[in-house]
DNA sequence: CCCAATAGTCTTATTTTGAGACTATTAAAT
DNA sequence: ATTTAATAGTCTCAAAATAAGACTATTGGG
């Protein structure tokens, strides 16, 4: 794995355990139900010692963990934790963005449904603790306990509303 | 950059595109307001000659522009287009999963706050096109029109319920 | 005791990254 | 008109990561 980002940044920070072509694709078959060494190689495409050590990595990160499994061989079930399964907002915010920007609406390779409406699962509103839905040109970056002053300064270089859209 | 993955998904296009250590961190200094290649640089900590690819590369997959700049010598304001704004989710969704599973609740560099009700920003939820909540539990992954054998094989083996949490 | 399945390791070539020296273009200052 | 400084690169080289595939180790079942 190639070296990590250091400054305080939550961003920075997911992109050292999850930032490279593999880890999210792992974590998605994961989430598709694989579980073993062979699923993951097959599913995803990848090479067996960069196999070897993602998974590795992804316990060690606390995403997944290894299980010893009773089967022929020697076989282990990988699983994700609950901060792996944490993952899913991730996983489903590249899905929504890929299937409207890459292939486009109407071109998905797979949607996602809302059982109980039969509607489609279309976006990801950002809310309070409360679940109160909160308006994208309303949210304001603040620094919080664990910045610093780099932090600092990067976030009065910062527009009041970064995620509004531009005014015309 | 790295070989593409190729089968259809719209994680693995997503990857396509942003599936390395440097370009979200580029999309997110663009959300904080840098636009000239020396902001990126200084402000990333990434080197020029990966710089100048990784923005030529955001530039070609339309994420974003490059725009001639009046100003001393050569230059020029690289900023988000449409496509490279609605990133704005999954970079909301990695600074929540950071926040709360790298740094910790209560040690976050950056807090996103909702400057109507004053409270922070706390999650991400899912919502249908008519902006209904969807549990999580309810959420089913189906056949899209752009999908194909590969992507029926594999919806075919996931749970019926991917994101929801186990039962224990 | 052998076989097959599983999960790896090891080797090698190729590609990508990282660091920094060097270059090109242009507006402003003199 | 010439020089200076700012900007945005390009180029070179070493180090590291990736890719592909041959090979190895462990173990349960026949």
């Amino acid at each position: 794995m190639p070296k990590k980002h250091t400054h305080p940044c939550a961003i920075a920070a997911t992109l050292n355990i999850l930032g490279d072509r593999w880890s999210l694709l792992i974590i998605r078959e994961a989430f598709y139900g694989a579980t073993r060494f062979g699923e993951f190689l097959t599913n995803t495409g990848i090479s067996r010692n960069l196999l070897t050590e993602r998974l590795n990595q992804l316990v060690e990160d606390g995403v997944m963990e290894k299980i010893p499994f009773a089967d022929r061989g020697t076989s282990y079930a990988y699983q994700l934790t609950e901060k792996g399964r944490a993952l899913d907002t991730i996983l489903m915010a590249m899905s929504d963005w890929g299937s409207r920007h890459v292939y486009g609406v109407g071109n998905e390779p797979v949607r996602m449904m809302d059982e109980a409406t039969g509607g489609r699962v279309s976006g990801l509103l950002p809310v309070t603790s409360e679940g109160m839905p909160v308006s994208r040109d309303k949210i304001r970056l603040e620094l919080g306990p664990g910045g610093d002053g780099r932090t600092r300064a990067r976030l009065s270089r910062a527009p009041p509303h970064p995620f509004s859209t531009p005014e015309n």
